[in-house]
DNA sequence: GTCTTAAAGTGACCATGGTCAATTTATATG
DNA sequence: CATATAAATTGACCATGGTCACTTTAAGAC
């Protein structure tokens, strides 16, 4: 039989993200101890995991909506004209994929969900991204031989490649948006 | 003054490894626990921490190893003629690196390496994977819009790509051979 | 051989994520 | 209202990676 009792759930649920984000606001995502959360939310630490797998589903979810956040604005862009334009657009993105290493290895690690039933927040930004990215390739003027959906995975495969060379020091100095403009141009615009 | 002294460390070093390697045969990368490694190296927990800066540093130091075997290897083989060679010379490679997932986690984590002093194993194998692919496609026969140096690099972003779908369910099911193939023809190959 | 000293090794201890049996809370039912 | 019970919460406890002040070892000088 079903109980409904969601409101002090939701509520707890609701001073656990919060104490998260005020964390994260002051010393960043690296930074952030479940210790410190619960103290913060008033809950013990039991609390905190009936609530969260662990503390990667945390992550998980704030990260999550972050990148939703940028997906809503990508989303109302006009079809970028040029790979300049698409760079332009996927920049603010980037930037917050890679403001910390931290962040960036929960991406990657949470970028693909092992089981239909586990996709988490992150993942399903992914399959989002995709599907903006399709959408808007399926009528810009760039390369016809292969699939909007194929030139999609291939900018977000090339968009990822960009980032880790962010945090390399094999490669010689070249800014993020020129290399990803190389990147794309070669891709999208090839011959 | 500069004391030699290396044996006894090298022994122990050794030691450590060796018994590392023993339980990654046993029961794989993600089961190994330093308390097992230094108990049957016969040492003391700091005694790993003296040769090694953490744990991942030893996953660096074995799997880096592994993966320039597999380089070994690649290297003697003559310039892919086709897609089809080229993707069949890869996959024993893509296999180790998807054997687990931990596997994967590491090698996407030190891929890069933050500053030139730390460049560790798996890092400096994807410095060479990068020179072999870049010398094979510098007189094979596919596109001459773009260096070899972008085309390696576009393949590694690809390689990295469909090691990547193989974790994720959101994808439908393809061979990872049918879509590394499909991916590096669309690159490599366009029009 | 003995002494000096840098290198190697030790293990008690800490930090932090995560577990679970027990307890409290609140809802539906008679 | 009293009671039964599912849901939510608790915090002592565990697992494991990592630290550091101290001890032991052995290379080279005499």
């Amino acid at each position: 039989m079903a109980r409904a009792q969601q409101k002090r759930t939701l509520e707890t649920r609701a001073r656990l993200i919060a104490a998260a984000e005020e964390i994260i606001a002051e010393s960043g995502f690296e930074a952030l101890r479940i210790e410190e959360v619960v103290l913060r939310a008033g809950t013990a630490k039991g609390t905190f995991f009936a609530h969260f797998k662990d503390k990667d589903r945390l992550m998980d979810q704030i990260i999550g909506g972050r990148i939703d956040a940028f997906l809503d604005t990508l989303e109302a862009l006009p079809p970028p004209r040029t790979v300049e334009d698409l760079v332009a657009a996927l920049l603010p993105l980037a930037n917050f994929m890679t403001c910390e290493r931290y962040v960036f290895d929960v991406i990657l690690r949470y970028s693909g969900a092992a089981a239909v039933e586990e996709i988490g927040a992150i993942a399903a930004t992914f399959g989002r991204q995709e599907e903006v990215f399709g959408r808007w390739l399926a009528d810009a003027p760039f390369r016809r031989d292969i699939p909007p959906d194929l030139q999609a995975e291939g900018v977000s495969a090339f968009l990822i490649q960009a980032m880790a060379v962010q945090f390399c020091a094999l490669h010689e100095a070249q800014s993020f948006e020129d290399r990803l403009t190389a990147y794309l141009r070669a891709w999208l615009t090839p011959g």
